[in-house]
DNA sequence: AGCCAACCGGACGGGGCGTTCCGATAACGT
DNA sequence: ACGTTATCGGAACGCCCCGTCCGGTTGGCT
């Protein structure tokens, strides 16, 4: 995964490296993208100027945090291409994708932002969507899918995906999971309606907006 | 509307006040609820300490800017209420709160949160929801709104609409009409799929999330 | 016209965040 | 063992934001 680690690099720095990517990447997906920077020197037990100069910018953290995230995305993609059948393939992979997002708050942001020096981040972006794409046209011939369908309706109901908030994650992601299952409803072509997971209370506030 | 203004405030005093809630009202609308203090006393051509004189913190200034669109919010759903047909009350309801919380950036916030000290916000809130619940109740009695439908689902889906962003309000409130049909479609209980509004390609990224 | 009180707004202190500087420290080669 | 050098981390910079204080100003009443 993480093996292309620059190859000289004092022992003590490749420790801390990975140590901050760790911790990184539970803390933003734990609280989301707008954690300090030095709150997660803090966790990592490292000085801010460390952090930095492993990661010179917090757009660098974050787009190294979320790699894996972003491979493990693009494999449930594929997963969900590699189904004989195309609508159960599609629908695998909103429920997951879903799942995913319900998970680490601050993948959401990831996937959905771009990052301007984060050129990598968008290219795999746009080649994950192709395969949906793709993957969405067998499920229309497939005559499951609606035919007025179109990519940007995903990019539009993971934004909306994003919105929902929850006190822990269990409830996030129950949450994510009726939401998908109300999604998968709308969009298949000839509705039969099917049984939807539990409903779930969201506490009335959760977010203080007023920050 | 805002006819209760304190009886006895010297002309000048009054004055602000309105300017104060007319800017609050649009730049919340436009930009959402996290505009610095200091930029709505800057655009109503006000110090920040008169902004402050008169509602002595955020929580109460979004409150009072927001009052207005609650009643609409609450008005909408009178009138999908008094529709004769339910579900098409139902529908217009979820239609037009969309198109609210699309055009009001702001207000998805307020009217999500819970505002400590804005009491009769959230006795509004459950009001209003109570009569959407007799309104479902209604709709589901007339076999068009799925039986396995939930209160919380309605929550569930304004939240989630609330994480669509777009860089105009064009686009958002094109892209919250789609989005509302789509959840249109899964609520309904005999499906009949019924074409959509017209898809609304997404700008790759509309905020910059690292700020 | 003139006075008093209410009101205004620039300036202040406190705090947080992203990012950088620099002296101290500890790893590696010999 | 020891020096060189990469690396560390506390302190500091610049910026922004919230909420408040105080001298100047303006409205309203006599």
């Amino acid at each position: 995964m993480t093996g292309r680690s620059s190859p000289s690099l004092r022992s003590d720095a490749r420790d801390n490296r990975e140590r901050i990517l760790a911790v990184a990447g539970a803390t933003f997906a734990a609280e989301g993208l707008d954690v300090p920077m030095r709150e997660i020197a803090r966790r990592a037990e490292v000085g801010p100027a460390t952090l930095y100069r492993h990661f010179p910018t917090k757009a660098a953290l974050v787009t190294e945090a979320f790699t894996e995230q972003m491979a493990t995305c693009t494999a449930v993609v594929d997963e969900g291409l590699a189904d004989p059948d195309p609508w159960r393939g599609f629908c695998r992979v909103i429920e997951k994708v879903c799942e995913m997002h319900a998970r680490d708050r601050g993948f959401t942001s990831a996937f959905l932002a771009a990052f301007p020096h984060a050129v990598d981040f968008a290219a795999d972006r746009e080649r994950t969507l192709g395969k949906v794409a793709e993957l969405a046209r067998r499920a229309k011939a497939a005559g499951r899918l609606r035919p007025d369908f179109v990519l940007d309706d995903l990019i539009l109901v993971l934004m909306a995906h994003g919105g929902i908030r929850a006190t822990s994650p269990a409830v996030a992601v129950a949450a994510s999971r009726r939401f998908a299952a109300l999604l998968i409803q709308a969009f298949q072509a000839e509705p039969v309606t099917s049984p939807l997971p539990p409903a779930v209370r969201l506490p009335p506030t959760v977010v203080v907006v007023v920050g």
